[in-house]
DNA sequence: ATAAACCCTGTACTATGGTACAGAGTCAAG
DNA sequence: CTTGACTCTGTACCATAGTACAGGGTTTAT
């Protein structure tokens, strides 16, 4: 299987297989007499996992540090287990902070819709404005 | 007011003072005989403004669109809550990614946790496994 | 008058996750 | 046997939001 044929199975752009590769989480496969990566079915595998991980919240560090510990899998599980907890650690943070985010900006959009006066922009008023307005 | 003032004043670093500039987002300001930025008290305002719509989820081109709109502000509420709402879309996108994110982790270390079998981590077996490494 | 502290521009680099292009070599069909 | 599709490496570039550094000039205090 060459890595054009890779990229079209998993659907990931033959350049990005080609980074995975630099950055650690594809093996380099074997190559043909002519210098053609030469990939086993168990790529598709490989790069199937990489982009459920990516699914998951986990970075490319992270699934690479992930990649290394399968190699001793029997007493991994521990150190995944650590991973996935910081991964769930950063997206629980995310969503508190995207909530706030949320929130402040749904009460300016409420004030905007009421439009208790016509003559001002309350979503810009409550950002205090860029500087000629003092608020 | 000098550059270093500014920074010290909203707590943002110089080279990223002049990155706003370079990106529209601060007025250029006056300069000295000898080329040094002269700031007004107005600068503080304004470099708050940024932070606090950066806090709100504006990206830094939207704040920029918002500053522009802020110019002709009696006209421009209409535009304004536009930027508004795309910022509370793409929020509210990334929080249901994240929540998606979160739900299946969660379940993966529910199974880590529970430790069915001593053999193998649930966590790379529910992923489906890197593919077995030829290596 | 000299040293510390400050400022200037321009350029390059950080992290993140890719994408694109140049210029060369290789493979398969007509 | 040539054309088109494919692949190779290396390098540069995209967005995002900055940060750092080199190599100068300026200001201020002692």
């Amino acid at each position: 299987m060459r890595i054009g044929e890779l990229a079209t199975e998993t659907d990931v752009n033959i350049q990005t297989l080609r980074y995975y590769e630099r950055r650690g989480l594809l093996t380099p496969p074997d190559r043909s007499a002519s210098g053609y990566r030469a990939y086993g079915p168990d790529a598709v595998q490989r790069v199937r996992f990489v982009r459920r991980a990516q699914e998951l919240g986990f970075t490319l560090q992270e699934i690479g540090d992930l990649l290394m510990l399968w190699k001793d899998s029997v007493r991994s599980c521990h150190a995944v287990e650590g991973r996935a907890r910081a991964a769930l650690t950063r997206i629980n943070t995310k969503i508190t902070d995207l909530k706030r985010m949320r929130s402040a900006l749904g009460k300016y959009l409420v004030a905007c819709e009421q439009r208790p006066a016509l003559d001002e922009c309350p979503l810009l008023r409550l950002l205090g404005g860029p500087g000629e307005d003092p608020s």
